[in-house]
DNA sequence: AATTAATTACTTACTTTTTTGTCATCACAC
DNA sequence: GTGTGATGACAAAAAAGTAAGTAATTAATT
């Protein structure tokens, strides 16, 4: 029998969420679907409050599950860049959706919202 | 200045995410979506491994966040019923993708799958 | 008919687990 | 000295789980 992590799934809903459960996670993912492609300081500093050790973690388990893709652009001053993958990708309606979604809720419930399309949180 | 829980938003996606965090809350919107009604019982029963308390406790928090209802049926021997509201109601897409995504994932991977339309989870 | 058992939707006190965060440190280059 | 992308020990906080108990009623058993 061919399981995801030794589990027999009933729900595929289940399944989803197993690869965006993190904090960071969605924001992330969302990031990179409006940027394409960031290095590891750019993603700290478009998602103020996430510390670098949790950055890290997250993207590396992004990066096992497939999600997203790391591409080291030189060695000696260690440089590097994430993107998503075709995996990554094909949840874009998610991120858009959830954008949308967002985006309506403020503005039907009159709450401010600053628009910095250069802070991701 | 109006806020949402005392915070100025740079990230629609992160008011959104507000609304769904928690490990059963889309998992119980799903099971809502799909069967438009459920009692408390039916809905512990349809998330195995879900605590009482725990389910209370995410009902009430989406219930507080206009995502779903509550309706009571009978007050002596305490009967309720639980629904999406039309908010909820509108993060349906979400659901629905989730639930492609997940079974297409699944598919394509070849991993087995137990489908029960009386449980999620 | 009387007693017991089961069900419903919770609640409470407490423990455990999981997840996050803090802070220091690293090698390397400019 | 600053910036890059990390890693590790440890602490704190958040989330989730355990187990028991509640009131009210219906169902089952004796």
């Amino acid at each position: 029998m061919i399981t995801l992590h030794d589990k027999v799934y009933t729900c595929p809903v289940d399944v989803s969420l197993r690869f965006i459960s993190g904090k960071w996670k969605i924001l992330i993912l969302f990031n990179l679907f409006h940027f394409e492609k960031r290095s590891f300081s750019e993603l700290r500093d478009n998602l103020p409050g996430v510390a670098e050790k949790v950055l890290t973690q997250q993207l590396k388990e992004l990066e096992k599950d497939n999600m997203i893709g790391r591409r080291i652009l030189s060695e000696k001053p260690l440089r590097v860049e994430y993107f998503l993958t075709e995996q990554g990708i094909s949840m874009s309606p998610m991120y858009e959706f959830l954008s949308k979604w967002g985006i309506a809720y403020l503005e039907k419930n009159g709450i401010d919202y600053i628009q910095d399309q250069h802070l991701y949180k």
